[in-house]
DNA sequence: CTTGACTCCGTACCTAGGTACATGAATTAC
DNA sequence: GTAATTCATGTACCTAGGTACGGAGTCAAG
């Protein structure tokens, strides 16, 4: 017997009962399961699994990872458009993050060189 | 009279109950208002409630955001550590999000170049 | 000085994303 | 072959982040 819920439950370090919701939601298919038996989960399973935990960290919610993972299932020339979309929302968090970090390097670099109680205006950062 | 409750929310494009609901949690304080009357929100809490809103889409819970103002509230020397930390987190999402734009591309290119079904593996793109 | 719109506060309710049982069946360990 | 694990399924419950609502107070226009 091998890669039981449980199993890939551990490796991956989620709670089985997140591997059912996930299954439930759709977003990772019922492995094959011999009649009557458990369920067998493929490497495939895994790497999808990590894929959608990555995502969330990046702040897609699970509605949307759905369709990024509807990009990897289907053929190419269904989805070029969602892919372009996904693209745009992805490079903003880009620039988002790149001015966030900018301010945290000049607040770091501050706090280095300062014994006063001035600060860097991080909140500043991201405005419009 | 300027500057209410609902004339902020409306500025910002959210729900007044969640102008409250910020309040509440401590993420903006309770701007003065004069006893017995409404709230007059200064522009820094705008730019505050802004810069939660922009956060929150990079993927930051409430309490990350907490520390991230708390950056901005305090002395320089008290935080150091703290943006240090902040920082490495918003690399790491830098680089995953590059992983994801450059499969998101490759798989934009192949569309255009392919007439058949393959299809690029996005799921690969973040796999540790 | 009344009427209508807005605000305050407290509390209840809602959705997303899980997490925790309880019950019974299947598996594995001995 | 029987005990101890592990699994399947369904349903209940939980936290974060809001959203809605009811009743009373406030403001400002006519």
């Amino acid at each position: 017997m091998s890669r039981t819920i449980s199993k890939i439950a551990k490796e991956i370090g989620i709670n089985i009962e997140t591997v059912r919701f996930y299954e439930r939601k759709g977003l990772i298919k019922q492995p094959v399961k011999p009649l009557q038996g458990y369920r067998q989960y493929p490497t495939e399973t895994v790497n999808r699994i990590r894929f959608i935990r990555r995502s969330q960290e990046l702040g897609f919610t699970l509605s949307e990872i759905e369709g990024l993972l509807s990009l990897n299932d289907s053929p190419c020339n269904q989805v070029e458009e969602l892919a372009k979309k996904k693209l745009v929302a992805i490079q903003t968090k880009q620039a988002d993050l790149l001015l966030l970090e900018k301010a945290l390097l000049e607040h770091i670099g501050q706090c280095q060189s300062n014994e006063d109680d001035t600060c860097c205006p991080i909140i500043d950062s991201l405005q419009p």
